[in-house]
DNA sequence: TTGTAGGCGTTATCAG
DNA sequence: CTGATAACGCCTACAA
């Protein structure tokens, strides 16, 4: 009675039992979990039906300790976004569902001094399989030394390839935003405010140099005095909004280096009672939550974040993935970002 | 050269390495690590100084064999709102900042049939110290059971206390909806319509009880047909927001019963070109980002889920918590909301 | 108060 | 191809 345990009342089956029942010892079993290729298929035939019988699964603490590593992979990140680093997490998750990886989160500090200590301590304790990191500290290099020293795998994420193919994902940053800004162009605005991302990062770079390059290939001419600084928070949108509408000539547009700052500009054009799009078009780069509550929503960049996510994981873990790894190229870098036309701008 | 490791090249020292150090045996340093009070306080001394000394720290992997527990929490959600988990995960990680612990999220699907066999499946396999649980799952008695069953300890979050104060944490939704309410209702507005929160969940009752009972308490009549169905998404809120507003008799405020429906009625009262505050006001309830990056901006309920998540961590690990436990009583459950009084609803 | 022997469940070594 | 035997690093039981 009650006895819906097989074979022994105690917990889970360990390899011990599979062993017994499959009439091999533990190394054979255990072979057969790391999918060893010396193996004679009729003892892999043995070894699995016992496996199926007692319904066995390893235990990944015990293998944690044997092999040094723990069946867990990390995030590490110091962003600011929260929505980025959420949507990055659904894709990671989407890519180790149905296994038995576990994701664990690390925010870090930038600006601290102790950086990287506090990044080879925890590498150093939770040893996972490998670490994704996500922008902006995924441009350290001393990061990524630090893990190729701790014998940690790790994927860079960013808004261009920061390391070779198999180390990293990348969107395409630059080329959507030439792609949004030359729409704007040909359908002829001429005048266009720019409001930068904080200064020392690559996406703001990127997302700049599209800007540029826009009116560059088009043979416009950039005004200077239409860019305006931001740091990526509203707060610096709203400012710079306030700044490059409250004059004569104002730009019939604004693009915003991120959704948060965009939306910081729509808030300056309400205070000036401005109609957008009819007295200014707004555009923004994400396409986080914000974009779509925002009024009018927002017409902005969708930046793959999530897709990122899966890919990235899909690269860190594919040998514990199953069929689900072949659905996406390894080799794959760039996640292409794509323009979602919303109310705040138009584009025909 | 190059031999900058103690005693042995090899990686990190061991409990063996303490011991033999400290002239003691493994146990002896065992007990010390796991705070034992069966030590003399000479050895303590001893070994405390050689565990010092070869900046020894002791294996997880191989603890959390020994003791069948990895040293980390999980966090078990099913919410549709990214920024809630994501503001949780905040309020944990600080908790745990500074600790050999480690937080890893676990997203499962509430409408899934396999829900409580991918919950266990989960948890036998990572064993982790234990799980946070947050709304709406948290509400669920069978998830509870599988906890016990597994011997797994856990904190149940929610909109009022969902277990006894060991093992929940709380907000006071009712109460502070009522406040919010009152606050109007004292104001002279008499009718104010209501966006309820998807049926069968714990909050949307709670926020709409305090709504109900700010009515009662003043003796005022509260119109039922000023109560329109929502489901905690963006497009519902801009449906019920067309619903109340599309009418002559229309309220002169709405409370949404969460921010992104706020965000909803904001958007229909703008297609319908009222002014905000003006003709209209909108309160909502969470005070995620989108409710200060809106325009106008939201007047709302500060949910304190970042405080909660602090609060839960610290209660589920307290053993683990330095100093840092005193700061906070274990025996709070209730972390109290405040209102946010912004540019959408004015209360004097 | 401390130490010894054995176990946690898996993998590595190396001989057969 | 397979299997004893010894790690992996810590903890529990029991003995001293």
């Amino acid at each position: 009675m009650g006895d819906d345990d097989n074979s022994r009342g105690q917990g889970a089956p360990t390899i011990n039992d599979v062993a017994a029942l499959a009439g091999v010892s533990k190394k054979t079993v255990s072979r057969f979990i790391n999918k060893s290729p010396l193996m004679s298929d009729a003892t892999r035939e043995k070894v699995e039906q016992a496996i199926q019988q007692l319904d066995y699964v390893p235990n990944p603490q015990a293998r944690a300790l044997a092999l040094r590593r723990n069946f867990m992979i990390a995030l590490l990140h110091d962003n600011p976004n929260g929505q980025t680093v959420l949507n990055f997490q659904k894709g990671v998750l989407s890519a180790i569902k149905d296994t038995e990886l576990a994701l664990a989160v690390r925010p870090v500090d930038r600006i601290s001094p102790g950086l990287l200590a506090d990044i080879e301590s925890y590498l150093t304790k939770q040893r996972p399989l490998g670490v994704l990191i996500l922008p902006p500290i995924s441009e350290r290099d001393d990061i990524v030394e630090l893990c190729k020293r701790l014998d940690v795998a790790y994927i860079r994420i960013g808004s261009t390839a920061l390391d070779d193919p198999a180390n990293c994902v990348a969107s395409n940053d630059r080329e959507v935003v030439h792609e949004l800004i030359s729409a704007m162009l040909a359908k002829g605005l001429k005048r266009i405010g720019f409001v930068r991302g904080p200064e020392g990062f690559r996406s703001p770079i990127e997302r700049e140099s599209g800007f540029r390059d826009a009116f560059t290939d088009c043979g416009m001419p950039l005004e200077e005095s239409l860019i305006a600084q931001g740091n990526y928070r509203f707060g610096s949108g709203l400012d710079a909004g306030r700044e490059l509408l409250d004059r004569n000539d104002r730009p019939r547009a604004i693009f915003a280096s991120n959704d948060e700052m965009a939306s910081g500009v729509l808030h300056a054009a309400h205070e000036l009672g401005l109609a957008v799009p009819g007295d200014l078009e707004v555009l923004g780069f994400d396409d986080t939550a914000t974009a779509s509550h925002v009024w009018p929503t927002l017409t902005t960049v969708h930046w793959p974040i999530e897709e990122m996510g899966r890919l990235a994981a899909t690269k860190l873990v594919s040998e514990f993935l199953g069929n689900a790894t072949h659905d996406c190229n390894l080799n794959q870098v760039v996640v292409p970002s794509h323009i979602v036309e919303r109310a705040s701008a138009k584009f025909h």
